[in-house]
DNA sequence: AATACAAAATTGGTATTACCAATACTAAGA
DNA sequence: TCTTAGTATTGGTAATACCAATTTTGTATT
């Protein structure tokens, strides 16, 4: 009865607040882009809502393009939730290898500022998935399997991007890892990840693990800088063989004609 | 192989079906803007479908600002058609003001960055055009038109960050102070301008034009990151105020009832 | 033991019904 | 005529059942 009291303005829809708190939810990252939701059942029961409210909330997130659903499947979230994928300019980027460079150079000043930030405010919690994450990576430097060893690589970058806590710069870089993964740098990684660099790679990664676990801001970013250099210079240089190469091969084709 | 999944039958979600039919009827002039639309119940009956479908189908309509619906009232087609341009994450993270010092940690990061490389790269048609903006800037202090005022800012900022020379960087810049304009900052930043504070920005936008102008990178991000600084210290300490004063009318407010 | 196929469990999609809550409307009383 | 109480209308929420697509599991056959 007094307790009535409390809200008298406007009440807002419930489906509103649930999509409200999922939106916030993928946000932080409690639901990661490409992860299964829980079943609808289970999310309603969790809010303490009816099913078709919950199933109201979830349908507006549908409609704006941040989950999706397969029929008996289960509800998703969008895999790619970079920077805008309605935005035209995101495409042209990611097909057009000419701004490679500035890419790699944002990637470079973004996660130097993750890894600051990282070693600033990173709780207990956060540095036991970065080093679950470390030693993922330590563990497949054995094995001989580049693909992997880049899929475990960019996590280990992202798990020090999600200790920055900062949502924008969160999404931002991993739309920016999204971008790079579709352009041929995707494949030059793969070349070059098994090179006689390696050791000089554990040692960056080792470090700038380190910087972050010790909590030193400075140091962690310039490892950063310093890893994400020598990455950019390596690729950049076997993109520059890569070119050389497809040139011949045009030059030689345009003879065949 | 995923493009080949898109052939398959797939019979859609009949809440979409629904949501475009109502979509084309309002478009086709049906149901005019500001008209009410039949209760659920009629119109669940006219489509043949149950009420939780009609309502899934409203629900994404009022999510996309198409409609908007009353309690006890009605639903009606919302008056000013025409934008329907949304954006998921800039929505998303416009509508969040939990996230604003998030977004303004980021700005100021990348401003820097930004300012760094201009002072670094700034062609000689580059400097011209920041001339021009920054005496734009200058001209507008005079008046007292803080709209216009905060358009001649921002679009000072945005010429620093194109003599960047980083496509990627200035994208996402551009992106973020649309970001922020949709937010509650817009209307502090009208009101925060015009203060006694005004001097001192001059002095700031000052510094860190000659920065650029004279090649000096550290300092034209030092400038930058003073600058930005200055501009979240006092955007959060209105922000504070404001919710203070929210706080103090809903206990107000309360009182009545 | 491995594969293939069918049954069962899981999970999203739709429908029915009932009830609550806010608004609009109507009629009775001052 | 104005106010007010009551009623009807209408959007909001909930509970439940059943259908349909997908995934998992189990069994049988090779």
């Amino acid at each position: 009865m007094e307790s009535s009291n409390y809200r008298r303005v406007k009440q807002p829809r419930i489906s509103d607040i649930i999509m409200q708190q999922l939106e916030g939810m993928i946000l932080e990252g409690t639901f990661k882009p490409g992860q299964k939701l829980p079943p609808e059942r289970e999310l309603a029961t969790q809010f303490e809502v009816s099913r078709p409210s919950l199933r109201e909330a979830l349908q507006k997130l549908i409609a704006r393009g941040l989950l999706y659903s397969r029929h008996g499947g289960g509800t998703y979230v969008s895999e790619q939730l970079g920077t805008s994928f309605t935005d035209p300019l995101h495409d042209l980027l990611s097909s057009h290898n000419e701004f490679l460079y500035d890419q790699l150079e944002f990637r470079d000043a973004l996660e130097g500022i993750s890894a600051y930030y990282a070693a600033l405010r990173s709780t207990d919690a956060d540095k036991e998935t970065l080093t679950k994450h470390y030693n993922n990576l330590m563990g497949v430097y054995e094995k001989n399997d580049p693909v992997l060893e880049a899929k475990v690589d960019a996590e280990f970058h992202m798990a020090i991007a999600e200790a920055a806590h900062n949502v924008v710069l969160l999404h931002t870089l991993r739309g920016l890892f999204n971008m790079l993964e579709k352009s041929i740098v995707a494949n030059l990684k793969n070349l070059f990840e098994r090179k006689e660099s390696r050791p000089l790679l554990l040692a960056q990664h080792k470090a700038l693990y380190e910087a972050v676990m010790e909590g030193n801001p400075e140091k962690a970013r310039s490892m950063a800088h310093e890893h994400l250099v020598f990455v950019e210079d390596s690729l950049l240089e076997m993109s520059r063989q890569e070119t050389r190469v497809q040139r011949s091969l045009r030059r030689a084709q345009t003879q065949l004609i």
